[in-house]
DNA sequence: CTGAAAGCGCTAACAT
DNA sequence: ATGTTAGCGCTTTCAG
């Protein structure tokens, strides 16, 4: 009888149990290496290994592991993506471009979302980082000094969205909330608009597009009560973001209230419009003849309700594209051409004004 | 001098720059594991020690690669979502629940859009299982039996929801589409309405609500017309899916110049029943009291229509919770109590029915 | 064109 | 209470 020696102590961890690259590479007699090579760069491998390690690939059903693909090529294939709300239907198009562009391209996203005061940002953004993205995308420009630095330092690229800034973490794409603001007051004046008003929720960005409608609004001499400040002087209704329709209504009943001779009334949100259009029936009040109602948003009732909505679109899925292909230019080493990028914005003139 | 000895060919690979565990350790004096347990597990660890190591951890700004943790682990705290449009508000809450449940566990979320045919839904779903979830939700049921096999096969927990099924493939959270019809039609009945008729998408779960409506309809005498079949008896309008305001104003139209004596109709969404809303109200119709109204979804809008409309509510972040709290239980390796949850819907009447 | 070795950053298993 | 070792499954690097 042989003595028995002591087998060396195993540390055993099984795995997932799943098919890993060296089962493909063990059945297709190839190694790892030519297994990954057939994965990720066909085209340095002869059609004939090819074909055969893919049939490996089916008989074992295969299926990478991207964790480990990730971790050992420093390139997770992640985007994250960060909304101030998912409920709220602003940024869904945006949502839906980027999801399904990074898709076309291998990559997967990962929502986050902050809220609307900038408190637990950065403890989000560690959370997200932390998941190795390619690449982060923003609906907005960041505003605490803190997570600018923070996402400056990660070196992972960064897309501000939805806003313009003179001072992008890196890649912005947007459209100026003032331009809005003084576009909108222009529709007024064409439309012979004597006496404009505004309703507006307390956001950031709709209070520059306030800014920018009342000044020019003041430049355009509509607005009539004196004063230095243009926007001390025009008739406004703040609600609470992110306002619901029924909010709409009752700014408009108080904005009629204290100012009974409006005729034309800017709302900082399609929603806000909406409330206005019914609050404007039930005082038996002509929309436009009597008052012109011009939203922001361009949401899908828009172009249904009775009067149709005028308002102003943007191109959220443009956005969305834009930005995914942005990140994965990135990813794949690719200088990015333009690092901002103004689109704009188009008012769509309906029956409401 | 002394001969030169070839030095060891040296393999390098660079890491990400960013600081690791090990650096972490070799500032606090401790080994990498000590680190690793304080992050992870910091009841194991003495105080003094898991403050000494959290200085350490601060001043190297060490952020953890959950990439590498995951590997290593098997546990992402990565969870995939699978939404047929990301556009449609439908599922908004669930989404934004799931989000903060999760988030609030550690875990993030990975969002898939499937599209409303089952084409892609394999690939998809192996894109997703790539990335390691450690669970899976769907805003429906399979239908498509190699997807049911291909999650049953990858062993990742899967929740199921917005529906019910017989045959779940592991947890389910839902309602009876069936029942929602039939509850409207009692709802009509005792309405007094004489002529009940259905605006509908085409997509499957709405047409189990017609189904349901349909049948107990029939059951309280309600289709007039003669025949076996239920639904053939119903005055029907059907529109694709996802179906804008517009198509329901059309449809409305249509429904009355065939059936000029109709009513009652039952949307199957909200946005359908606003734009039967709106037609009626072009027709000179009177909204209840010639036409009763009801939609599905309870939108934020509905609330805020003239007349507020009648809808079905179902309680989205309800299912979002529910379906994060068993992928956390699951992942912590915690057997969960209920695998199948009906929670119903509700009835919210206001003044269109 | 293919393969072997090294290592990505972390945690599980074992040992003290 | 803490450390050591051996991977997780893949890709990069280098050698043929």
């Amino acid at each position: 009888m042989t003595p028995a020696v002591a087998a060396p102590p195993r540390r055993t961890r099984r795995g997932s149990g799943r098919a890993t690259l060296a089962d493909v590479a063990r059945v297709a007699g190839v190694s790892a290496q030519t297994v990954s090579r057939v994965l990720n760069s066909p085209a340095t491998v002869p059609e004939a290994t090819v074909n055969h390690v893919r049939a490996a690939i089916q008989q074992v059903g295969y299926v990478p592991n991207r964790l480990a693909g990730g971790l050992a090529s420093g390139r997770s294939r992640l985007v994250a993506a960060l909304v101030p709300a998912i409920a709220s239907p602003v940024f869904l198009e945006t949502l839906e471009a980027l999801t399904q562009t990074l898709a076309a391209h291998g990559y997967q996203l990962m929502l986050g979302e902050s809220g609307y005061d900038d408190a637990d940002e950065i403890e989000l953004l560690e959370n997200l980082i932390s998941r190795g993205p390619d690449g982060i995308v923003l609906t907005r420009v960041l505003e605490s000094e803190a997570a600018r630095q923070r996402l400056a330092r990660s070196g992972i690229p960064v897309v501000e969205s939805w806003d313009l800034t003179a001072t992008p973490v890196d890649m912005l794409i947007g459209f100026s909330h003032e331009a809005v603001g003084a576009r909108v007051a222009q529709a007024m004046h064409e439309r012979g608009v004597r006496c404009p008003a505004l309703i507006t929720g307390n956001d950031p960005r709709a209070q520059r597009r306030r800014q920018g409608y009342a000044e020019e609004l003041a430049r355009l001499g509509l607005l009539v009560s004196a004063g230095a400040d243009a926007m001390a002087r025009l008739p406004t209704a703040v609600v609470n973001a992110p306002a619901p329709m029924g909010s709409g209504r009752r700014a408009l009943a108080d904005l009629l209230q204290r100012h009974p001779d409006i005729d034309g009334v800017f709302c900082s949100t399609d929603m806000l419009a909406l409330g206005a259009l019914i609050e404007a029936r039930e005082h038996g009040i002509a929309v436009p003849d009597q008052l012109a109602v011009v939203g922001f948003g361009d949401h899908v009732l828009a172009a249904d309700t009775s009067p149709a909505l005028t308002t102003i679109r943007i191109d959220g899925r443009r956005i969305g594209t834009q930005a995914a292909e942005w990140i994965v230019q990135r990813a794949a080493g690719h200088a990015v051409s333009a690092r901002v990028q103004d689109i704009g914005f188009e008012l769509i003139v309906r029956a409401s004004a």
